[in-house]
RNA sequence: AGGACUAUAGCUCAGUUGGUUAGAGCGCUGCCUUGACAUGGCAGAGGUCAGCAGUUCAAAUCUGCUUAGUCCUACCA
């Protein structure tokens, strides 16, 4: 093995292998246990968010995999409907075309040809990330098998009514021209004004101060076009008797009634607000409820129209209805409108004021153009009424967050939940199965010959196929059934149903996870009729972030391809790549600036074990988690520090070769029987295993990856390679070790770098396969690869707590000389003697069992056991319990730093001592506290007191000198 | 406006049901090219656990308030 550790020579190789042996796809064999990729958008990246649920879903399948678990990690993509047709028409537009000049068919062609060019790239990152999806089963949202799996839900939910057409008010993408969902608005607070405008009286009514006109207030000056009212509370003295009467409007020159509703707020502002119910959601309710009239006066690109439009409530256009709208309106822009109404109002005296005014703005969070409310025909899936058993499935433990606090959140948007808008007018989707006869005639089927039969329609009936297709996450609602195949394989879906748990993030539950859950819910049922759940667990992961807590996104241009982190990248190459194909060129020399200022240097190549490892690491349960590439440098030492590890491993393991790095033959490691006699070390990392092996299997059920991460990174740096292998030395190199004992320290040497490697395997998959491979001949392990072997159990056996108490005392005493050491100076490889002084007979024992660990860790020149009595020259000294180490000074300590040295001890363990003891000294917490605890307390100032008197007397010695 | 979450070492974060001398990585200081590893070893410095009050024998941990930040929902037109 290369004495560093190189992540490029070894990580490829392997993952062909794994997938060349089928060692992804699930056995048949044992529990059924499985996991749906969230699958991300196929013409896209992954990015660091991907990387980390990937890590997670990858090591919670390897683990799953080597119990013996019959696993399925489904991988796929996911079509992303507007994202998608967004680039391809930005790359259209370089052409100079929009998809209009292509034609539907044409542009759609062009789509697939860009999702072939760009679909490759998720796979192979997932390729190079270690992911043991299942590739044979790899689905697309827009494969054929999902098409009708979607084709078929959306039939079902129609012909039992919870599926229905409408006009309504909905989410208006100006930019996009299509309606979106409303979690797909984010609202923000932005800067305005807001404009107050009077509105002359009819009929020369006054108010109750005299005046002949009312003033409305309003942030959209130019929605007055569409204003149908204006409303008033129904209590409010200053206008009540103006209810039931009218007010001209301006400029339009439209009379519309002053209505009365409990929806105004009396306080703010005059109390009078005018109602425009087409342009505006709670106009919408307050029209509704007094049958204002509905005016339209915005085509799809949100620009005036010539003449405006009226609609009943039902949806029909009134066709009595005078349109007219003031001359030089016809086709502006909504915002150059909005100045031209406040010029106007201006100019005819009736603009009373303008403030400025924060206010929440919504925009699409695609486009981000502000959405309009705007009236059109729409597909809702009743989500208010499939709601509750998805509700119920959460309350009564089916399913389980992790962590607990985003049921909250998740019951707070279901009990609240409206009804979806899943049309879109794209043409990149599915496209919705319902035909329409010349007189608007919906039917619903699918496909064309299916809707002739269904409704008995002759053949020359000309029916048109709705132009609309389905919002991306219709289709990703069905997921975890539709991609196991639903509903011709019900086998494979019974199989693997409900899923194990749903590794995601917090800000998509309501987008998907909350639909999954009540698709499933409907369509999916056990064999008692009883729904199904689509997972039993829901692992919400944190939000990764950049080294600063910003969001990572491309126009900050602080986003990270995992791919670079694991080959490196030169920052030339890094800031090109952040800075090209940008929305807004001119952030350019910014992101340049920041980049090369945050990594100088660009990434050093880590490998993808490092990456996975740091991001296992960072898997605590909270929302945010910062990522700071120091993390992942440290975590590239620790593949480092295994792997030499190994090599020190396998040069006790195999016969050297002189003069080549090639191992000899397999050294005799008990591997074909023979006695075995175990040191105290032996003993005591075995003992140690099986508590790091319990922690392993508790942290995968806690979904801990961070704690499991540092359970094995501490076992492995601080326990397994810095004291036993260290303790392991002193055996092998002890010419008068006896073939048991080098057997047993062999055995032990490897048996517990086997167990780590498998432990560690989910998470770090190739650097334990290349390892695990090379120690096959002194390991005994059977079996291809690491990743289909036996997942470590724990070994009550082999726990042994003398052991553990007698190796800790053995590390004490180490400790205490490098302390003395360290502190008085002696250069570490310098030979010094040690005496050993007022011990017990237990301390004996370990002194006469460890005599050649303690020398050779210490690095003494002799070690003296001092009985009772026996003469003990001027020393420094450690204290292991009443045990004191004792290195003798002359030529070696000054006597003034010992003093110190003892001084610093005695003020930290007096200080110590104070404060238990005014715990003892306290009645009540002697009367109230359990005894265990008060007892443990006696314990610690009785230690602390002997060791002040040592202390004290070591003082004296030093000062008679 | 309502709700949720967060605040622990210079930085990024752990800290289970209240009882630890409050931990880790990175960074920092000193000494060390010893026969796995300088991507290393040994030793060390560094914290009033955001602030205030309370509950308790005992609070980083539980409760309330304050401050700062993040997010969600709803908005007053």
């Amino acid at each position: 093995m290369e004495k560093t550790y190189q992540p490029n020579a070894i990580e490829r190789k392997h993952y062909d292998h794994w997938e060349n042996q089928q060692y992804f796809q699930p056995t048949g064999q044992g529990a059924p246990y499985s996991i749906m990729i969230p699958p991300p958008n196929v013409t896209g990246t992954l990015h660091m968010g991907h990387a980390f649920q990937q890590t997670i879903m990858d090591a919670l399948t390897r683990y799953h995999r080597m119990m013996g678990h019959d696993t399925l990690w489904q991988p796929g993509t996911d079509h992303a409907g507007i994202a998608t047709q967004m680039v391809v028409e930005r790359l259209l537009g370089a052409e100079g075309k929009t998809r209009h000049d292509l034609g539907r068919e044409t542009f759609i062609d062009r789509v697939w040809e860009w999702k072939g060019q760009s679909g490759g790239t998720i796979s192979q990152q997932m390729r190079r990330l270690g992911d043991s999806v299942d590739w044979t089963r790899e689905r697309f949202t827009m494969d054929e098998g999902l098409s009708e799996a979607v084709r078929e839900v959306f039939v079902r939910l129609y012909d039992e009514e919870l599926l229905y057409r409408g006009k309504r008010l909905v989410n208006w993408d100006p930019k996009f021209h299509t309606a979106i969902s409303d979690i797909e608005v984010e609202n923000k607070e932005e800067q305005g004004s807001l404009w107050h405008f009077r509105y002359p009286l009819a009929d020369g009514a006054k108010t109750a101060d005299g005046k002949d006109y009312l003033v409305v207030a309003t942030t959209r000056p130019e929605t007055m076009l569409g204003d149908s009212a204006v409303a008033v509370h129904p209590e409010d003295e200053r206008y009540t008797s103006l209810i039931g009467q009218f007010v001209d409007l301006p400029l339009v020159g439209r009379r519309i009634p002053i209505i009365a509703d409990d929806y105004v707020d009396m306080d703010f502002g005059t109390g009078c607000v005018k109602i425009t119910p087409a342009h505006d959601f709670n106009d919408y309710e307050v029209g509704k409820r007094h049958n204002a009239l509905l005016i339209n006066i915005f085509d799809k690109s949100a620009a005036v129209l010539a003449q405006a439009e009226a609609f009943s409530y039902a949806g029909q256009p009134l066709d009595d209805f005078d349109g007219s709208l003031p001359d030089g309106y016809g086709g502006l822009d909504r915002f150059d409108a909005r100045k031209k109404i406040v010029a106007d109002f201006d100019a005819l005296g009736l603009l009373e004021s303008i403030k400025d005014h924060t206010l929440m703005v919504p925009r699409g969070d695609r486009s981000h153009d502000i959405i309009e409310p705007w009236l059109t025909d729409q597909w809702y899936v009743a989500s208010t009424k499939m709601a509750q058993p998805a509700i119920d499935a959460v309350k009564d433990g089916q399913i389980e967050f992790v962590p607990k606090m985003y049921e909250n959140e998740y019951y707070h948007w279901m009990n609240n939940i409206q009804d979806w808008c899943i049309s879109r007018q794209l043409w990149w989707g599915h496209q919705i199965p319902a035909w329409y006869d010349n007189d608007g005639n919906v039917y619903v089927a699918r496909d064309e010959a299916e809707v002739r039969s269904k409704y008995s329609l002759a053949d020359d009936v000309e029916l048109t196929r709705d132009e609309d297709v389905l919002d991306t996450w219709f289709s990703s609602a069905l997921w975890t059934f539709s991609t196991l195949g639903w509903p011709h394989d019900m086998e494979t879906v019974m199989r693997f149903h409900p899923t194990d748990v749903l590794v995601t993030g917090f800000d998509i539950i309501f987008f998907w996870v909350a639909r999954m859950i009540m698709m499933t819910m409907h369509f999916i049922k056990d064999d008692d009729g009883k729904p199904m759940i689509p997972f039993k667990k829901i692992y919400m992961t944190g939000l990764i972030r950049d080294e600063n807590g910003q969001k990572m996104s491309k126009s900050k241009g602080n986003v990270i391809d995992p791919i670079d982190l694991i080959d490196g990248i030169d920052i030339d190459e890094l800031v090109k790549k952040r800075t090209s194909g940008m929305m807004q060129p001119q952030l350019a020399a910014k992101i340049e600036k920041n980049t090369r200022k945050s990594f100088p240097e660009g990434f050093a190549e880590s490998g993808t074990d490092a990456l996975r490892f740091t991001l296992t690491s960072l898997a605590s349960l909270s929302r945010d988690i910062n990522f700071d590439v120091k993390r992942l440098e440290g975590y590239r030492n620790f593949c480092n520090k295994l792997w030499n590890a190994a090599r020190l491993v396998q040069m006790n393991t195999f016969e050297s070769i002189e003069d080549s790095d090639e191992l000899g033959a397999p050294l005799d490691c008990g591997q074909h029987g023979g006695d075995v006699e175990y040191s105290l070390a032996d003993r005591w990392i075995r003992s140690r295993l099986q508590t790091l092996i319990a922690d392993v299997h508790k942290h995968y059920q806690q979904y801990r990856f961070d704690l499991m991460s540092q359970t094995l990174y501490s076992f492995i740096w601080d326990e397994y390679c810095s004291w036993y292998l260290e303790l392991s030395k002193p055996v092998f190199w002890n010419e008068h070790s006896t073939e048991a004992q080098l057997r047993g320290t062999r055995q032990t040497v490897v048996h517990v770098l086997d167990q780590l490697l498998r432990l560690i395997h989910p998470i770090m998959p190739f650097i334990t396969e290349e390892i695990w491979q090379s120690l096959k001949p002194v390991s005994g392990a059977t079996g291809d690869s690491i990743m289909i072997a036996e997942f470590p159990k724990v070994d009550e056996a082999q726990t042994d707590p003398t052991a553990e108490a007698d190796l800790e005392w053995v590390k004490e005493v180490i400790t205490g000389v490098r302390n003395i050491r360290g502190e008085m100076n002696i250069a570490p490889g310098k030979p010094i003697p040690v005496l050993l002084a007022n011990g017990d007979e237990t301390d004996e024992r370990r002194f006469r069992e460890n005599e050649s660990f303690l020398k050779q860790l210490a690095k003494l020149e002799s070690l003296t056991w001092m009985n009772s009595g026996d003469p003990v020259p001027a020393s420094s000294q450690a204290l292991v319990g009443h045990l004191k180490v004792l290195v003798p000074m002359a030529g070696l300590i000054d006597v003034a730093a010992e003093k110190a040295r003892i001084n610093k001890d005695v003020e930290k363990t007096n200080k110590e001592l104070a404060r238990i003891e005014g715990k003892l000294t306290n009645e009540k917490f002697v009367s109230n506290a359990p005894d265990a605890v008060v007892q443990k307390e006696k314990e610690k100032a009785d230690a602390m007191k002997t060791k002040l008197a040592d202390l004290q007397s070591q003082i004296d010695q030093l000062n008679q000198l």
